[in-house]
DNA sequence: GCACTCAAAATTGTATACAGCACCATATTC
DNA sequence: GAATATGGTGCTGTATACAATTTTGAGTGC
């Protein structure tokens, strides 16, 4: 038996997942005796788990207080949104340069397939997975693993405000509007990419971002009223 | 005795030095047990530190093999420089929005008043502990926490490097005029942010970075030089 | 009602034990 | 001699125990 996933890896993508959706509310504190129970695990594993997920940025840690989720509020995810116009404009500006006529081709075959599926689409979840799959193809054209490692990581850490944001607040205009929006800015990015037109790949990739960003300070508010209101 | 830094704090922070500095060969297995007595701490907290240094992307991990150094290859050092070159453009980016006129003027008393410094300076160390200082003093006015903190790590990954590269590849020239150089794309930046100018700041700015960039094959190749040969 | 004290309970921090897997050297077979 | 078994050694993975610390809450005085 390939042991590829060790008892440790399990919990953190466990805790990950439970993290990025706040499953752990804002600034709560952590129970390690009840979550190593709750995980099957016991708190030598979960410690080194939760360790990890200080590092990186889902989690804050106090000596002798023990773990908290991290806060949340608008500025925080002011900043990441900021952070992610920073490696998605620079991937943008590298792909242009360094991916081949063939490989840009693929990726407009992949988006003309997805496009019936966001028409269709009526879960936010999943449409977020086709929005976040889209910019990942792009990242890994950029041939920089670590620009990639830093945009899943910031994608994983405002995931919860964006499917906010598209279930509560982009859910007001009608749907084929809104997606084909969304749809025509991968569309622009991408021909100009095809074009090597490195200047308007990149400001429509930005605007494509900030624009969502600009909505942050409400979907926090929304994400709120949702953590704390009991569940349907 | 609980500090308000905790053991593991301490292990972390010395870890994590070590890291940088390759104080671990690359790749190689690193042994707990041989660690934690070295450091006079169990195993337990050790690899809670060890942990953490994984997700920094200072160490790796495979199941049922233990922790190893990270590599040391070109083409990472190349990813680590174009990730700065992404969040450090951005940065000025922002900065030249947001800074007030008077931090722009008191960065250009910092930079005026460690001038100095920089001349007569000989210790490369010390060098690269001000060209840091100065770029994060930058980072600090673009009012975002999340750009500062991807910064910090990148920093502290491509030191070894960049020490290296300050040491035996610049060294060729005379200190004077390579000094000058560094310090004259310092204020050319900073002289168009006060300029309010951001492209020529963002453009600056990306060719500072990008030149040392293109020393990081060279650098690498005398850093396992340097990491394999016994101590002057 | 409010602040303060202090002991009990809960929780974290770390050492240690041990099972099991990985690695290495030696032996064995062809 | 090369390739493959095999046993020993050392290392990692995790549970558990216990010490140290924080939190809680009842009781007391004002």
């Amino acid at each position: 038996m390939t042991k590829a996933d060790s008892n440790v890896d399990r919990i953190y993508e466990k805790l990950r997942k439970m993290a990025a959706y706040f499953e752990f509310k804002p600034d709560a504190r952590i129970n390690e005796s009840a979550l190593s129970t709750e995980l099957g695990a016991s708190r030598t594993p979960l410690r080194e788990a939760l360790n990890r997920l200080v590092a990186e940025g889902f989690l804050t840690f106090q000596s002798g207080r023990g773990f908290f989720c991290r806060p949340l509020s608008p500025k925080l995810i002011l900043d990441l949104y900021e952070a992610r116009v920073a490696i998605e404009t620079e991937i943008v500006r590298l792909v242009c340069r360094r991916a081949s006529d063939e490989e840009l081709q693929d990726l407009m075959e992949f988006l003309k397939s997805t496009e019936p599926d966001y028409d269709s689409c009526e879960d936010p979840m999943e449409l977020l997975s086709m929005d976040e799959a889209y910019h990942m193809r792009i990242a890994a054209l950029s041939q920089s693993n670590e620009l990639v490692r830093i945009l899943e990581n910031l994608n994983d850490r405002v995931r919860y405000i964006r499917l906010v944001d598209l279930k509560y607040l982009r859910g007001k205009t009608p749907v084929s509007t809104q997606e084909e929006a969304q749809l025509s800015a991968h569309r622009v990015v991408l021909t100009a990419l095809i074009n090597r037109d490195e200047d308007k790949a990149v400001s429509t990739m930005r605007h494509h971002i900030e624009r969502r960003r600009d909505e942050a300070t409400e979907a926090v508010r929304i994400a709120y009223s949702q953590l704390y209101v009991p569940a349907d």
